[in-house]
DNA sequence: GCCGTTTTCGGCCCGACTGTTTTCAGTCG
């Protein structure tokens, strides 16, 4: 059983548990799943060494749990309780309002198992009936179920320059003195489900008041003098905090998250006689200690403080000093973009003044060469074409171009393109593109093989695309061995659909070289490789781990020795 | 059910807002 399945069983047990009213039983199984879920290695091999119970949240009773799971398929313990309580509570704990008691106080009272249960007995007017629930509550289930449909995750490249617009326009208010995104927008998560503002001012009523009256608000969810929730048009849901300067540092902390970090850094707080709070840490006696700034709370707690992007509760409280990160801006150009002369919207000359407006030192052009036919793959009479014009653009701009080729991995592993031109081009860039269906097995192998080649980067190495597309069935503990092995550097593909590989993965690839591409098709796609220095940092590269901050001398040499 | 800079037993993060209530339970982040 794979270790996504065995942790949504944990995930959903919790859930189960929690329905039951339950106490502490449900955390423990969400951290347990939450572990599982996380693993960079088979949880197979863990359990077949005996190592289960050294995983943090993992004893003895979840162990063996996992264990039966892995043995039989299936969990006795897991079935009697959805036995006992058959329903859909992934589906009904999605509609806003809707928590564990309110769940199981319509299954008891009403039968409600399902969505379609839900808006039924919304609509023939029963849940108003009950007591503690009303008409608003009723309403808002059928308007939750209505947008629950719609899907509720944002990709953060979308919605990065509406986010920065909200921003800057609150800054502006005089009554506002400091505002700043938090939330998992901060820790530049690939996907992001809301937006949290924060924002210093004296007057939070008057910031609530223009907040909630902006122009791209489409309904406000709750509005109160220190907090406020609306929905956009786009149904982006936004909320804002209001607090004191001195509470800045503090709020923008515990707003930040992530949730499990936060939780780990008050236990630790606790165990060092203080409380920690959004409004500050404070000794038992309720004494204000720190809050003004995170780094001040940190350091009274004899913790790193590290960057957002690394706020998952992974390791990083226990770090004795902060890691140097890549930084933003440190990137010097582009590994991956498209052309005319493949399926992209803009000629070499134009991504190449655009790169060079952007300041950036080098760019490469690495058009397709392949079998799909969709993306007008090159031949290799026009790659020499190609060549001969990237030649004398070199010549005209000063700007390095690159002369690249995004090459697919055939079926059986080998090259589209010949063993000849692979020596002749600066970058091969070598992706899967198709036959994506492959077993784990095949598709490791055969990603591995084509990795024996003259190939500088495994492009957008899992293929996934957010929202839209698993990635490929594959191990990707074998295929980071096998790049370290054969100094192939994996990419951070930066295209906001894509972000692969993530951060967590990056994580996973200890060892490796990494470079970014924004695998552009136009001028516009450009700007996205600050997204790819995002997951770097959420992967903890530093600046030498990435190619892309190499002088273009160094990088020559770097791609020459191949 | 897990865990140990307070512990092998006894804890387990905490405050704002809403709706339904006459003082609070439930949800949310």
């Amino acid at each position: 059983m794979k270790n996504l399945e065995i942790a949504k069983i944990l995930f959903e047990i919790a859930d189960l548990l929690e329905l039951q009213g339950v106490r502490f039983k449900p955390r423990a199984y969400q951290m347990a799943a939450r572990t599982v879920e996380n693993l960079s290695e088979d949880i197979e091999e863990i359990y077949k060494r005996g190592e289960l119970t050294e995983l943090p949240g993992i004893g003895e009773s979840i162990a063996q749990k996992i264990e039966e799971l892995i043995k039989t398929g299936k969990l006795k313990y897991y079935n009697d309780l959805k036995k006992k309580l058959p329903m859909d509570v992934e589906q009904l704990g999605k509609i806003p309002g809707m928590g564990p008691k309110r769940i199981k106080l319509l299954y008891e009272k009403l039968k409600v198992k399902t969505l379609s249960d839900l808006k039924k007995a919304a609509q023939q007017h029963k849940i108003r009936e009950l007591r503690g629930l009303g008409e608003k509550i009723e309403a808002d289930v059928l308007k939750g179920i209505k947008s629950a449909k719609k899907g509720g995750r944002f990709l953060l490249g979308y919605i990065m320059p509406l986010a920065e617009e909200i921003k800057t326009e609150l800054g502006k208010l005089k009554e506002v003195s400091a505002v700043e995104i938090a939330g998992s927008y901060r820790r530049r998560k690939e996907m992001v489900g809301d937006i949290d503002i924060l924002a210093v001012s004296s007057q939070p009523s008057r910031v609530m008041e223009h907040f909630v009256h902006m122009k791209v608000v489409a309904d406000v969810l709750a509005k109160g003098s220190t907090r406020s929730s609306v929905r956009l048009h786009n149904g982006l849901q936004i909320d804002l905090r209001v607090v004191a300067s001195k509470e800045f540092g503090s709020a923008l902390q515990y707003f930040t998250g992530n949730k499990e970090h936060n939780v780990e850094l008050r236990k630790i707080a606790l165990a060092h006689g203080y409380t920690l709070n959004e409004y500050g840490l404070f000794t038992l006696n309720k004494k204000w200690v720190a809050g003004r700034t995170e780094e001040e709370i940190y350091k009274k707690l004899g913790v790193v403080c590290v960057s957002p992007e690394m706020r998952e509760n992974t390791g990083e409280l226990a770090l004795k000093k902060v890691p140097s990160l890549i930084g933003y801006g440190d990137a010097q150009g582009d590994f991956q973009t498209h052309t005319t002369w493949s399926d992209g919207n803009d000629s070499i000359e134009a991504m190449a003044t655009k790169a060079q407006s952007l300041g950036w030192k080098f760019i490469t052009i690495t058009d397709h060469v392949g079998q799909v036919r969709i993306t007008n793959p090159l031949n290799e009479k026009r790659l020499e074409k190609q060549a001969a014009e990237i030649k004398k653009l070199n010549k005209r701009l000063d700007i390095r171009i690159f002369h690249g080729a995004e090459v697919d991995i055939l079926k059986n592993g080998t090259l589209a393109l010949s063993k000849e031109w692979q020596k002749k081009l600066d970058v091969v860039l070598a992706s899967v593109h198709l036959a994506t269906k492959m077993g784990e097995k095949e598709m490791t192998q055969r990603i591995c093989t084509a990795m024996e080649n003259r190939v500088h980067i495994l492009g957008h190495p899992t293929g996934r695309q957010l929202e839209k597309r698993e990635a490929y069935a594959m191990n990707l503990d074998k295929v980071f061995e096998c790049a370290r092995r054969n100094d192939v550097h994996l990419d951070i593909d930066c295209h906001p659909e894509r972000m692969d590989l993530g951060g967590e993965q990056v994580k996973a690839a200890k060892g490796c070289t990494f470079v970014l591409s924004t695998d552009a098709h136009g001028v516009d796609g450009l700007h996205f490789l600050s997204l790819g220095e995002a997951i770097a940092r959420r992967g903890w590269l530093s600046a030498k781990d990435v190619l892309n901050t190499y002088s273009v001398k160094e990088i020559e040499k770097v791609l020459g020795g191949k």
